[in-house]
DNA sequence: TATATGTAGATGCAATTGCATTTATCGTCA
DNA sequence: TGACGATAAATGCAATTGCATCTACATATA
């Protein structure tokens, strides 16, 4: 095992407070990012997420299915989430032709009018927070570090 | 203003990316290590928190609005949280001297139990998520990066 | 075809969260 | 002292989440 690469059931202190510095600013960003939506007046960043993944589909549409795998929302909170989104008209749900128990869900103009404004705000808040805050080398290196979390090499 | 130092409201595709990225993996690492709590057993992250702060508190205790400062927990969150963790044993909530209003809240001999079971869980969560795929260096790169976020230098 | 097993999505119910407000006490100042 | 605004903490109520289960349809197997 090369020097520096942990791998035990006691973190080191340098893995705590790695861990502790991402869920500390994660959480402030997220909340920043929730009270900035509120404060114009718009829906919280579920929405957006759905919103986003749904349009990013186009006109073919996602299956609810398919938005679970995408984000990490649970089942049974996709499909509250949608029928909310549905209530308000922002998205809207179509039978599937060869799977009767599905469906497939399509971003209405509404609901890309919804994500647009949202995008305002949120766009300005990644601004702020992320983009004012570190140079574009820097981006990129806390990008591909925090990419090689989620992506281990076999190797570690 | 320095190249690569955005402050518009539209936020650079570098700033968006190392956005995603730090969304994806905080919420993925607190779901794996929600999950390795479940799995033993064990309350919630948001108990082990709470549980730290006042531990680390130690006799003197904590008064509850300090909680709410050092972590980021509502204040109706941290009443009702504390209200659990005292039905369970796990702290106590005393009486302030000077303030009539106020209590402090002390961790038990259970409490401190309960906190070193979870760190068990959760302190093996970190090593394998953060401990076992970074080096050191790295792990301190992307601490001090993150710290940067949080702290921004005024000239930004 | 009948039966079993799997998958897509919805939902009843309990627990938690968010919001707004309330209660109690403090500190200040006329 | 007494009135008044500020602070500490709790709480009623609505909305959301989590868990378990349920319904409906699909696919595999005999």
């Amino acid at each position: 095992m090369l020097v520096g690469m942990m791998n035990k059931a006691a973190p080191s202190p340098e893995a705590i407070q790695a861990w502790a510095r991402l869920m500390r600013v994660s959480r402030e960003f997220v909340e920043q990012a929730e009270d900035a939506l509120k404060e114009a007046g718009l829906p919280p960043l579920a929405w957006y997420d759905v919103l986003h993944e749904i349009a990013e589909a186009g006109e073919g549409g996602l299956r609810p299915f398919q938005l679970i795998e995408r984000t990490l929302f649970a089942q049974y909170n996709i499909s509250r989430l949608l029928a909310r989104l549905e209530a308000d008209g922002l998205v809207e749900k179509l039978p599937v032709a060869d799977d009767g128990r599905g469906q497939t869900i399509r971003i209405t103009a509404k609901g890309r009018e919804t994500r647009r404004r949202m995008w305002a705000v949120y766009g300005r808040s990644i601004a702020e927070l992320v983009g004012a805050r570190l140079s574009f080398a820097e981006l990129s290196v806390i990008s591909s570090l925090l990419d090689r979390l989620r992506h281990p090499r076999v190797d570690d």
